[in-house]
DNA sequence: TGCCATTTAAATGCCAGACAATTAAATAAC
DNA sequence: GTTATTTAATTGTCTGGCATTTAAATGGCA
């Protein structure tokens, strides 16, 4: 292994590109362990802290992940779709705040994927899943519940839903997108009046996948959609009267 | 900002995610200038290196960017899609080599994310995506192809029919799902008598879009499920058969 | 022999201090 | 007033070292 020290990048940045690329490859596989830092240090040449960094970054991907003590050492890290969930989450989250992106956007994008779950679902969703959303449909109607809350068991319910598909990469491809409208949501959620209107929509949602109505799924989510973007129109043109 | 010396995290992973919540939270907004690696290290208490350390993992998710200098320095760095894709496409592509996942559960995902797209792309996609479109069917019906290439050109046709549907977190979310099926594919686009069939059913989705005619969009792309999904079943009974 | 305590060695985690390279701004020269 | 030079700030990298953690090797003892 050797690097290029006329790159304009740092060699912090192409070593670890050049140990991403051999567990992509498949030349490091699952549970392996890297050479030690010295060790690296001396294949590619550099410091040991300029082999550490390289290694940060690649922990901070969770490629890999280190111990400490006699046989320690630097393995290839099993990415389990646990671990990659919050990354996830963190990136769309950001790229919806970075980006300017309208809240039309974004939840057009989010209920056309969720939307795109609703026939798996209905066919497969178990008792579990469907415990879960009655239960969040619940927490949802007690009046004492904060913004905050009722937004996080909004989230909870529709991950329900989406989980119900049972298929673990679009629950993992769904995440980002449900998760990171939260913060968007909750600058419409901003009264106890809403939330009727929701719970009726998300109790439709829970009675058809019961019914394993895939139809009657896709309809409640389009209401639910529909209204949405709607309240969020009528709070933007509040605000534009206000100034 | 204070750290925990006696948390089990290393020092570098918690001032990250010290620095990474600011991010979140906006209390960094974007483009702004971080303190000097020098004075970070004075007010984490830490070494030079640590902080570095911590900088070099805030690099790898892209939420920094370092310039030397004088009036060099780390700055928060506005998080775009081009950006954000390559990491989502190398994330789902090591979930899916790593968990096992099988082919039916990838490419379920994968056709059920697509059709999602098949309405808005019928309404929108514009005379450059069809452009595309009908460049890759040129390109994979000419004979000399290699398989990588061919699967190359699958990428790009799916791409241009997901970008068609106008919205930009729509294609975010896709990318993952349809360029980490590229190796899967590749198991299985192994001759070029394959190829016609996948061409024929390229050339009717791209008709379809053509005439906006999303119902011809869907059902053209479960045919290419129901076909991709045969082939596999039928190449891995060969394989079975052989063993 | 078998078990337990101790030592040892290997590895990561962290630090101090230094120098090189880069870059923009301040300064000087013309 | 423009250009060349110097200066200062900052990141990039290296050397060398010590602390901490951990498993294995060693030794003592029953």
């Amino acid at each position: 292994m050797k690097i290029d020290p006329n790159s304009n990048a740092d060699l912090s940045a192409q070593i670890a590109k050049s140990i991403r690329d051999a567990i992509i490859s498949g030349d490091l596989i699952v549970d392996q362990r890297l050479p030690s830092e010295a060790e690296l240090s001396d294949q590619f040449d550099v410091s040991r802290p300029t082999v550490r960094e390289a290694l940060k970054r690649l922990a901070a991907q969770s490629l890999i992940r280190t111990q400490r003590g006699a046989t320690g050492g630097a393995f290839v890290n099993k990415l389990s779709f646990e671990e990659a969930y919050p990354q996830q989450i963190t990136t769309s989250t950001l790229l919806l705040s970075m980006n300017a992106v309208s809240f039309e956007t974004a939840c057009e994008a989010r209920y056309t994927l969720e939307r795109s779950c609703a026939l798996l679902s209905a066919l497969r969703r178990t008792a579990d899943h469907l415990a879960t959303m009655r239960a969040e449909i619940h927490r949802q109607s007690q009046p004492g519940l904060t913004d905050e809350a009722f937004c996080a068991s909004d989230v909870a319910f529709h991950r329900a839903l989406v989980d119900g598909a049972g298929n673990p990469v679009l629950s993992y491809q769904l995440a980002g997108a449900v998760e990171a409208m939260q913060p968007l949501m909750n600058m419409i959620t901003f009264s106890a009046r809403d939330r009727a209107k929701i719970i009726e929509l998300h109790t439709a949602l829970a009675d058809a996948l019961e019914a394993n109505n895939a139809i009657g799924v896709d309809t409640a989510l389009a209401g639910l959609e529909s209204y949405t973007t709607n309240l969020a129109k009528s709070v933007m043109e509040k605000r534009k009267n206000k100034a």
